[in-house]
DNA sequence: AACTATTTATAAGA
DNA sequence: TTCTTATAAATAGTT
């Protein structure tokens, strides 16, 4: 652009070339800070030359990351997706993980059970079955005062029974018979046992013969 | 720099200064392109205008990505550091949601239980208690086919029961009584209600008078 | 780095 | 926006 016009296309000679770099660098670098003074705009300008040096220029009212954050965001597009793909992936399973264990705990809630086969229920009641056992057995023993104390009513009435039994063995051929009826409030598993048993049934404990 | 010297400061008049920023881009663009080609050197500008609008150059033998990543690495910055925090935390805190389902499971599974204070107990076993009849509800409905079957059973079961009952009440003076047992394995909810039962204990069913 | 002849960019006007 | 053009600015080749 003096002393006689150029070509634009690679410079061959190495010193040259780097010379041009040099001098255009600062050239354009003038450049973008007219811009930025004179329009009230925002430049960044990331450079590698052919030796692999690295210069940059930033206008001074913000900073590279907040415009290519602008940049980004106006472009819709993120640069470092691929960066995170692996974390990305991590938190997808971990999403996903996540999803799975609400279900089950939503199934151990009785909803959603429509999203079951049908065959998939009497397991599933099964194992609640069985939890509910463990965690009553914990209960049992947490409890062990309280049944300690009801099975001393149950003796009590067990007593009364047996009473009622030889009454009944006693007077059999000469009136109706009394039956012992045995109290099912005593003895924590029974009131469970007996809780969705149909109204009208009585449990009668007999010794087996 | 032509029909006379401008000073380097902001330009105040709009319309000039969007013109001035069409004019002096297109320049830095092809300055940007020149050093590209001449000195085999990559360059990536990103600008944004007072209005708010983004244009970038990039060499056309790189992307943007890449010459950004070139620089972070030379520069030994991490321009996105912020955003990987970001993601670290949201993956800390659903690790976190995902223990405390686990934990939950755990818990309705039976396990762990010394985790809860004492008086959780018995909430957590009427809360899985709830949730078995729930379950229970649900196969009872998808299985009414077998149950309808049951009932039937039942039903004839009764009719000997009744038989029985009238028998005894006819020859009660005369020789020891026979029960009329009721077959448990018709109902569904009775096998449930008597799997704890203990040993020996015969349900008898008996018309209330 | 400095010089300078010449090319290029562009401010103002159309 | 684009074109024109006088003039400022940039710079290639030289020292």
């Amino acid at each position: 652009m003096a002393r006689g016009k150029i070509q634009i296309k690679r410079i061959e000679n190495s010193t040259n070339r780097q010379v041009t770099y040099s001098k255009r660098r600062n050239g354009l670098f003038k450049k973008a800070h007219e811009l930025t003074v004179l329009c009230d705009a925002k430049v960044s300008i990331i450079m590698c030359s052919s030796t692999g040096k690295v210069h940059e220029y930033i206008s001074p009212s913000t900073t590279t990351k907040h415009l290519l954050d602008e940049y980004q965001k106006t472009l819709r597009i993120d640069l470092w997706s691929s960066h995170y793909e692996e974390m990305q992936e991590k938190l997808r399973k971990l999403k996903e993980v996540n999803r799975n264990l609400r279900k089950e705990i939503k199934h151990r809630l009785g909803q959603s059970l429509n999203e079951l086969r049908l065959e998939e229920l009497p397991a599933l009641q099964q194992d609640i079955d069985n939890c509910l056992s463990v965690v009553r057995e914990r209960k049992f023993r947490v409890l062990s005062n309280q049944i300690e104390t009801c099975k001393k009513k149950v003796r009590n009435v067990e007593e009364i029974n047996k009473n009622l039994q030889n009454g009944f063995n006693i007077n059999a051929k000469e009136e109706d018979p009394h039956f012992g009826l045995v109290d099912n409030g005593g003895h924590y598993d029974s009131v469970i046992g007996f809780q969705s048993g149909g109204a009208g049934i009585f449990a009668l404990r007999l010794q087996p013969n």
